[in-house]
DNA sequence: GTCTATAGGAAGATAGAC
DNA sequence: GTCTATCTTCCTATAGAC
C-alpha cells in the first residue's frame, strides 16, 4: 500500500472543520479538497460513495473526539461530582469555550442526507444517557429530562453563539452543566 | 400594476418553509419554485438580487410572525406573570410545539451570506432585550443573563428535536419560560 | 494513492415575448 | 408579472495515466 500523502486523522480533522464552517450542502467538493490537501479524485478513492461517505467519516470523527472529551469522563468511575466536572472541562475544550459549532448540530439543522441523521441521533443518545446514569447517582429526580435540559442548555448556548457572536451564555450553560442537581 | 399570481406573503411564507426545511445552500431555485408555485424569472423579477434576497425576504417574514406571536406579548401591558404566560403561548404556537424548525437557527447554524446572519443578530436581540425587560419587573438578579439562558434553553430542545424526534425537551423549555425567576 | 482532465448535469441567473 | 428558453458557471463524480 503506498503511503498516504496526507494522514486519515488529518483528512477526517479537515473534512469536519469544513462541514462545520459550511455545512453540508454549502461545502463543496472543492472545499473539501482545499481543506484536506488532495484533489477530487483522491477524495473519491477514500470515499467511494462520495459526500455522502465524507459527511459519515467527518460526523465519527467528531463524534469519537467528543466521545472522549466529553463523555467517557460521564462512563468512568469515580464520584458524580467530579466526573461532571471533568465532563464540563471536556466540554469547554472540544468547543473552544464556545467558538466552535457542534457539527452534530449543524447536519441536524438541515439538508443533510438520511443515514448522517441517524449518526446525529445516536451521537446524542449516548451522550444523554451517560449523563442520566450519572445524575442517577446523585439521586435527582427525572434525572433523564435533567440530563436532556442540560443538553440543550449547551446546544442552545451554541446557537447564541453563532447567532450573537457572544459565548457568555455558553459558559454560563457549561458552569450548570457540572452542579450537582437542587 | 398586474395583479400577482400568488401573493407576497404566500410566497414569503413558501419561502421560509422551504428554507427551513433544506437550509440556504440546500434550498436551490428550483425547490423555491416549487414551494411558491412561481418560476424563476417570476421569483428573479420578484427579488431581484436573488437568492440572497429571497432568504432575507424569508427571514423577515419569518420574524415578523415570532415578533407578533412571542416577542409583541413581553412588551404589552399587564403584570409580567400574563405577559410571559402569553409569550408562552405563542412561543408553543409558533414552533406548532417544537416540530418546526427556527429559520433563525437553520441559517445560523451555517452557510447563510452575510446580510442575512445580520438579520439574525438583530431578530435575537431583539427578542432578549424584550425578555429582559419583563424578567427585570420582576426583581430577578442579572435579568439579561435569565433571559439569554431561557432563550437558549429553547433553541438547545428545538436542536434536540430535530436530532431526536422527541419533542419533550421543548415543552418543558416553553413551560420553563413562562416561570416567574426564583 | 494521487494526479490531470473531463464528462454530465444541476446550479444561479438573465433575455425577451406576452 | 409571468412565462419559455437559454446562458454560464459551478458541482459531483469518473476515467485513466503515473
Amino acid at each position: 500500500m503506498r503511503p498516504a500523502k496526507v494522514a486519515d486523522e488529518a483528512v477526517a480533522d479537515a473534512l469536519v472543520s469544513a462541514f462545520r464552517r459550511d455545512g453540508y450542502a454549502g461545502a463543496a467538493i472543492r472545499d473539501l479538497c482545499e481543506a484536506t490537501g488532495l484533489k477530487s479524485a483522491s477524495l473519491y478513492h477514500r470515499f467511494p460513495r462520495g459526500k455522502t461517505d465524507m459527511a459519515l467519516a467527518a460526523l465519527a470523527w467528531a463524534a469519537g473526539g467528543f466521545g472522549e472529551a466529553v463523555v467517557s469522563p460521564l462512563e468512568a468511575a469515580g464520584d458524580p461530582a467530579s466526573r461532571l466536572r471533568r465532563s464540563a472541562a471536556g466540554l469547554r475544550r472540544y468547543y473552544a469555550g464556545g467558538r466552535l459549532a457542534c457539527l452534530l448540530a449543524v447536519f441536524a439543522a438541515s439538508e443533510a442526507p438520511e443515514p448522517v441523521r441517524d449518526g446525529i441521533a445516536a451521537a446524542l443518545a449516548r451522550w444523554r444517557d451517560a449523563l442520566t446514569a450519572v445524575l442517577a447517582e446523585t439521586g435527582a429526580g427525572a434525572p433523564g429530562d435533567e440530563a436532556e435540559d442540560r443538553i440543550a442548555a449547551v446546544h442552545g448556548s451554541l446557537v447564541l453563539a453563532r447567532g450573537t457572536g457572544s459565548t457568555a451564555a455558553f459558559r454560563r450553560a457549561v458552569s450548570r452543566m457540572e452542579g450537582l442537581p437542587p
